[in-house]
DNA sequence: ATGGAAGTAGACAGATCTGTCTGTTTGAAT
DNA sequence: ATTCAAACAGACAGATCTGTCTACTTCCAT
């Protein structure tokens, strides 16, 4: 790990098959896709995957870390993207609600649709709990940072309508559903403010 | 079919059929739970549970059926116990959202569940989005009953802030959601009918 | 050059799941 | 009393799915 560039390498057949993982685990559902057509459309031999990923649990949560990683990155874009004031921040988060629900193949929020298949106390729904709360909680320093009266309830106020967005958004396939959980956000976060119109 | 009551009789071991995917279905999730099971737990025979529901989708259908009967009547029930006003019962229909919540075994939403292990196609998405549609119409009726300014951007907000509640309300226990659920579906409304506080 | 890590290819075992089929029992209406 | 529909009991076929195991290849670092 001293002359050329050898050192860590992260392996390009895990990259492939949690490449793919993500792809037909939030396309299809995690039980509706075998461990068979992760191997074959991935192009990995069976030991490979299994050496790399014991159990498909395993990598049921690497793909739940990569979705984490990849929403959470785009709602802090999002949220940045409106400015320097808090109060925005907190409107301007859900612009990547709207990118996420235009987005071609989308089905609702990949960590909810993994809890509803996963039992109360997995490996996999604990992830979700962890995430919604990790959210839960940036979103609440955004809402002190902002000056609001009660941050907790404004944040979690938020996340309704943020969940609710992502969840039911894959439903009915109107546009109106981002656009609306924006101005509502912006209603919600004017009164907390204390800024009634 | 004149005599005694003969008529329907609708079938006990039908019955017992549905009333075990009802309450199995919702814990486990559809895929997760097999017909053997389904049968051996509402004690029928598996020629008797064929001729009732000719594939295990067919139950699935039907136990969502029941769900849209069952959520739709508390929804009704709780926006009527709020009084006359169709405004007070815009808000007071998030009570059933507590009650839901608080009950033990909640897992969330039953729809939005049985979504995430469906494809897009399938009579189970289809129920989803039939379900999710006629309770959004039926907010919508009250928004316009209630004078409201734009009746389809109120329903559509508060049916964001409802999803939101029944996806994310069995993630983390905290039983402020429906409460915050209420408080903000009172001030959406109080802004959609131009009463500013 | 050589040893070892990582990958390929694919057979195999064992469990599970859906749906079919045969045969028996029950119960009510004619 | 007999007939007929509904339900019971359970074996069985066929598919699928997870995870294990053997054997061969490739390639880099020593």
């Amino acid at each position: 790990m001293t002359t050329t560039q050898a050192a860590p390498r992260v392996s390009q057949a895990r990259e492939r098959i949690l490449d793919t993982a993500f792809r037909l685990f939030y396309a299809r559902g995690i039980r509706a896709v075998g461990v068979d057509t992760i191997i074959a459309e991935s192009g990995v031999a069976k030991a490979t995957f299994y050496k790399h990923f014991p159990a498909k649990d395993d990598l049921a949560v690497a793909y739940l870390d990569r979705v984490d990683e990849v929403w959470t990155g785009q709602l802090r874009s999002a949220a940045q993207a409106a400015g320097e004031d808090p109060a925005d921040q907190l409107v301007g988060l859900f612009d990547a609600l709207s990118t996420a629900c235009r987005r071609d193949g989308y089905r609702g929020c990949a960590f909810i649709n993994a809890a509803a298949e996963a039992t109360p106390g997995s490996p996999v729904h604990d992830r979700t709990v962890a995430h919604k709360l990790a959210v839960l909680g940036w979103i609440r320093e955004l809402a002190t940072a902002a000056g609001a009266a009660d941050p907790s309830a404004l944040a979690r106020a938020l996340t309704l309508l943020l969940d609710g967005g992502l969840a039911s958004g894959s439903l009915d396939a109107s546009p109106e559903a981002p656009v609306v959980a924006r101005n509502s956000a912006r209603v919600l976060v004017d009164e907390a403010l204390g800024r009634r119109a």
